[in-house]
RNA sequence: GGCCCCGUCGUCUAGCGGCCUAGGACUCUGGCUUCUCAAGCCAGCUACGAGGGUUCGAAUCCCUUCGGGGCUACCA
């Protein structure tokens, strides 16, 4: 075990589409144990599968990496010694050693044909017995090489499992055995002459020096066939890569997460106002926990506290409700000059206001008043328009209930008494309001202060009242409450 | 079907033989506070899948069983 060697962890995905929560927790806990550890963080893009890869998502995966405050020591736009980091433009190097394993025996190509495997399959879940490779071609003479050739068959390199059992000690699950019977020989290298994930993964992984592979549990039944090519290719066993599959994040209906059952893609939980540190901290605590009732962590104590041996075995459930109460948390944490650089965006892009000078001064002063009111940064736009709308109007459905005579009279003497007041500040506003319908009308703040607050905002819900007032500026005040009383 | 992994409140988890009449968080319910909405505070609901062992003593160890999941590709 290369527990002297220093730490170099991967993250390894293959964009096949957006990175998806589960993808990124994995990545999480790549990152934090990198950092925890004082090692080197590797980002590597498993880009074998040409049918389903593209450039946009791999683009996506390094956007979203960043996005969320991972760093990586090596990998792509960053470089590093072990290069090139995308399996794409490492073709030649798996070629090479497809063809060392076909020299030294440990592989042999293979000409079954696609409908010959199928037909093997059926033939053996018919007959009950383990699916997998029957090893017809195994030992070929030359003769049947010839034959196949001359019948144009293309072969794929194949790695000859041989019999026995691979034992291997999982980080997270412990001692895991696979008996061999059940580990068919397994293709390297298609017909076309590409390498496939097994080859690619563990050659990588050996070549990059990775001293642990942390990554998902649905690669837990692959790892004898990477052990296999770690043989092949002349490494140690005390040298082996340390393993450690996370468990799933699963949907609410209990299978992994996926487009059927929850949000998967980054992109939306950044378009629906989630800070980067609230998805990091609430995926942390998806499998793992720093223990003693903690559970506000950020990047940097994430770094701090992560460690292998805490985390689960057993998979997590994904729950919305939970994020978004972190996320609420986050937000109410932040600085006000950074909830202003995280809010700025959403206004723009939603509309309430260009960014100009004015607009920017307005929501400095205003954004204090609700920052401990939302859960996530997409609900600020509906929560301050009301300051920045040209042709205000109040909702319908407010409206309605702001027309009857009582109404009218609450607001006529709102207006009135405000009219009168010098000093615009909401102390003053309180004061002046309370004193008029409480006091004088003696009606409940709810009713009183209710009428007012649509008649102004627009809306019965809002930011508090006497400040939103004091925000929009007397005359806008004054105005909106004439228009309806 | 075969192989492998997993199993504490609705959810995420603490727990690693006695501190557990099982703790925290989210959700939900009720209350307080209150100009709406939040936030905050208080209270409540609800869990060791089941059955056998081992032990003075088990959520913690062992076995069986049931349940869930993954893999079983010239996907990763």
């Amino acid at each position: 075990m290369p527990t002297n060697r220093p730490v170099r962890v991967r993250f390894a995905p293959s964009p096949t589409g957006e990175l998806h929560v589960g993808n990124i927790r994995t990545a999480l806990f790549d990152w934090a144990y990198a950092r925890h550890t004082g090692g080197t963080f590797i980002f590597r893009i498993e880009d074998t599968d040409t049918e389903r890869v593209t450039d946009e998502y791999i683009q996506k995966a390094i956007d979203t990496l960043k996005w969320l405050g991972m760093d990586w020591d090596e990998g792509p736009e960053v470089g590093g010694p072990n290069g090139p980091y995308l399996q794409s433009q490492r073709l030649d190097i798996y070629a090479e050693w497809a063809a060392k394993f076909l020299a030294q025996g440990d592989a042999y190509h293979c000409y079954c044909s696609a409908e010959e495997l199928e037909a093997v399959r059926e033939a053996q879940r018919k007959a009950n017995v383990a699916p997998g490779y029957n090893g017809h071609c195994r030992s070929l003479t030359p003769e049947q090489v010839t034959g196949y050739v001359a019948d144009g068959r293309k072969p794929v390199v194949r790695m000859r499992m041989p019999d026995g059992e691979t034992i291997f000690t999982d980080l997270i699950r412990g001692e895991v055995k696979f008996d061999h019977n059940f580990v068919p020989d397994f293709v390297l290298v298609r017909a076309d002459g590409s390498p496939l994930y097994t080859l690619a993964v563990a050659v990588d992984d050996v070549l990059m020096q990775v001293t642990h592979v942390l990554r998902g549990e649905d690669l837990l039944s692959s790892t004898p066939r990477q052990i296999r090519v770690y043989q092949a290719m002349g490494v140690k066993d005390d040298e082996y890569p340390l393993f450690a599959h996370l468990p799933f994040v699963m949907g609410q209906d209990n299978a992994k997460l996926s487009k059927r059952n929850g949000e998967t893609s980054i992109s939306w939980y950044r378009e629906a106002g989630y800070l980067p540190e609230a998805i990091c901290n609430y995926l942390a605590l998806l499998g793992w926990s720093p223990g003693e009732d903690r559970e506000n962590v950020t990047m940097k104590e994430l770094a701090e506290l992560f460690t292998v041996e805490r985390v689960h075995s057993s998979p997590a459930r994904f729950d919305m409700k939970k994020l978004e109460a972190i996320n609420g948390d986050k937000i109410r944490a932040l600085t006000p000059e950074e909830f202003f650089t995280w809010s700025l965006p959403f206004l723009v892009n939603g509309g309430v206001h260009s960014g100009g000078e004015g607009d920017v001064a307005l929501t400095k002063a205003a954004l204090p008043i609700i920052q401990e009111r939302i859960t996530k940064l997409s609900e600020i736009p509906a929560l301050l328009n009301f300051l920045f709308v040209k042709d205000f109007a109040v909702e319908a459905e407010s409206l309605a209930k702001i027309s009857d005579d009582d109404s009218k009279k609450i607001l006529g003497l709102a207006h009135d008494r405000l009219a009168d007041l010098g000093e615009w500040s909401h102390a003053k506003i309180e004061e002046v309001l309370r004193a008029a319908l409480i006091e004088e009308l003696g009606l409940k703040p709810r009713i009183a202060f209710g009428a007012v607050r649509i008649a102004v905002t627009g809306s019965h819900i809002s930011p508090p009242l006497f400040e939103s007032m004091e925000l929009l500026g007397k005359e806008k005040s004054l105005e909106r409450i004439a228009s309806v009383r």
